[in-house]
DNA sequence: GACAATGTTCGCAG
DNA sequence: GCTGCGAACATTGT
């Protein structure tokens, strides 16, 4: 479950059940022909040292000390992160597994194997090589617009590209769009400033609430698209009927009524 | 069996 | 050289 406040949530699971203990091995899991992990060399590395810090910029994952090495996860479309106690054995499709002194276990999730898993020098080095944008909670209103304009693709692609702005996915893309009233295939050149700052309240706001929830969906609004992501389904804002897309090649869910602009 | 899936990367056309 | 698409990647679930 992998967007930046899904991101998030793992990171804390992290940061509240596997630092400051001392990594005693590190293993591969079950069934991990193509996927990208790190070798024998690498997961030794790792052995002795300790997670003091559990970062996220954007969709990545980093956990490590200013000492280093990190290890850098990327969840792809499914991944996902376990902290656990080895009596509890190890969950499904774990694919790498750190075991701290004692009994505490991390394991790397990932069903699908589109995610990966290597260990790094430092965070700052593995986002310069995927070309990652800021996180997107952490830009301020210019900034965030200056990122979004020039270019002349849909604004959904926009929003999606993570050069531009690291963290935001699908969903909640659609998310930021059926809350600012703009459909996604919009060309960003017949975006005003204004839409763009509209866009910008509303992305920090959705990405922050749903890391307040810890990205548990039933929390979040009964009004948000996030519910009604279903041709056919009533839109909480107008009369229309929520429909899709494909926009940027990604399924997009949006109320053509009040979502104007293209769709 | 067909299709879609919350992501990234590659190749090609413009 | 840059930008914007579409396809591919491997697997699971409906």
């Amino acid at each position: 479950m992998p967007e930046l406040p899904e991101v998030e949530a793992l990171r804390r699971r992290v940061e509240e059940g596997a630092l400051n203990r001392t990594i005693e091995r590190v293993d591969l899991g079950n069934d991990t022909s193509h996927i990208d992990l790190p070798g024998p060399d690498d997961r030794g590395r790792l052995e002795g040292t300790q997670f003091t810090e559990a970062r996220r910029h954007g969709k990545y994952l980093f956990a490590g000390s200013k000492s280093g090495p990190w290890l850098a996860l990327h969840m792809g479309m499914a991944g996902s992160v376990r902290v656990y106690d080895a009596a509890d054995g190890n969950p499904d499709y774990a694919r790498l597994i750190v075991a701290f002194e004692g009994e505490r276990r991390l394991a790397f999730r990932d069903p699908r194997k589109f995610g990966w898993a290597k260990v790094v020098e430092t965070p700052e080095d593995e986002i310069a090589a995927h070309d990652l944008g800021p996180d997107a909670l952490d830009l301020d209103r210019d900034t965030f617009i200056s990122r979004l304009s020039g270019g002349r693709g849909a604004v959904k692609s926009a929003l999606l590209d993570q050069s531009r702005i690291a963290g935001i996915g699908n969903l909640w893309a659609d998310e930021t769009l059926y809350q600012t009233g703009i459909a996604p295939d919009v060309k960003l050149p017949e975006l005003a400033d204004g839409q763009i700052a509209d866009l910008h309240r509303a992305a920090i706001r959705i990405l922050r609430t749903v890391c307040d929830t810890d990205a548990t969906y039933s929390e979040l609004p009964d009004a948000w698209l996030i519910h009604r992501r279903e041709t056919g389904r009533a839109c909480s804002r107008c009369d229309g009927k929520i429909e899709s897309k494909k926009v940027g090649g990604r399924t997009s869910y949006y109320c053509p009524d009040h979502q104007g602009g293209g769709g």
